[in-house]
DNA sequence: GTCTATATTCCGATAGAC
DNA sequence: GTCTATCGGAATATAGAC
């Protein structure tokens, strides 16, 4: 891994476990060994380096997408999910919902980035649950686009709201999420 | 209202709309019009009046429930949705949802207290619910806590996802929220 | 590319006068 | 209760040597 790779991972573990005002130039020096200074030297502003990590969840999620271009849409409606499972084990939030609270205080590159990604994100769950559905597979009333938002506000909130419930409340949320989908089964 | 009162509401107002580690002792001094000393009077430290805060949004939420004591559970879920209209219309988040995302950051106590918050909120859906299904008024298949969880981080997210999709969607969710309870309509 | 050194600004917090 | 003044520390960012 460059540095510069491994400065955005960074970042983007420090942005999802703190947010992105509670992270500094100089937690990054001290966790990888490089002065603040080298790290403007890959980012020059701290938004810079926002938007290089924001860039980076895009390409991971169009790779994992291309992964799962030949699954089923439960297979791919769990491997969706199965990214959260992942962000709560590690006792870190979504980078959607990370910087979605700090919206007011971030400069537009990074809004802008940001809507991009949450874009992309809606439209594959839309275009899962319309397959599905297609194949009778899944079960619901709503547009697609609106199962969507409710599947995707589903694991969004509660990755942060079982925090402060119980852990074992994001299990109960991601099954009931497929069961709603199954009512058949 | 005291000075107390009144920082408290700022130190809100801030919260909601920056984050709590994006907001200053400076910030309420220039809204207020008193300097950042006098506001260490009433609060020793950032996390007491983090504290503060919380416990504000806890009196108001008991308030809330009192003045939906008698209504139906239909119209006590539409007075909890629509607090978070109120959220949505000012460009902010609600309280759960910011200190969530910031909650490795914060000490003990404002972790404590916003537990306490949640567990009360999670209690009171669950109770609309519980009652709801007994009226035959609500229809759903999962324990009432789960429909409670469901329906709380549909709502505390899309106030924060809207803000990078687009802002119909709050309605659009809200809407399919009731919709979901009664399919009979 | 990475370093040292530094500029500038802001932060939370405290002491003590009024 | 509110003020002035200040401390100690941390933040983002830059200049220039290596």
């Amino acid at each position: 891994m460059t540095t510069r790779e491994t400065i955005i991972d960074t970042a983007d573990h420090l942005i999802r476990s703190n947010g992105f005002n509670a992270f500094s130039f100089k937690d990054i020096s001290n966790k990888i060994g490089i002065k603040t200074a080298s790290i403007h030297y890959h980012f020059p502003t701290k938004s810079d380096l926002g938007v290089a990590t924001i860039k980076e969840h895009i390409e991971r999620f169009e790779y994992l997408k291309k992964e799962f271009e030949n699954k089923s849409p439960l297979q791919k409606l769990n491997g969706f999910l199965s990214i959260y499972s992942q962000i709560k084990s590690e006792n870190k939030v979504c980078l959607v919902g990370s910087l979605a609270t700090d919206l007011n205080t971030v400069e537009d590159s990074i809004k802008n980035e940001l809507k991009n990604f949450a874009e992309l994100v809606l439209l594959w769950v839309t275009e899962i649950l319309t397959e599905g559905k297609k194949q009778k597979m899944f079960e619901f009333q709503t547009t697609p686009r609106t199962k969507a938002l409710m599947i995707i506000t589903n694991i969004l909130a509660i990755v942060q709201l079982s925090r402060l419930t119980q852990a074992e409340d994001f299990d109960i949320v991601k099954e009931a999420i497929i069961k709603d989908l199954r009512p058949h089964i």
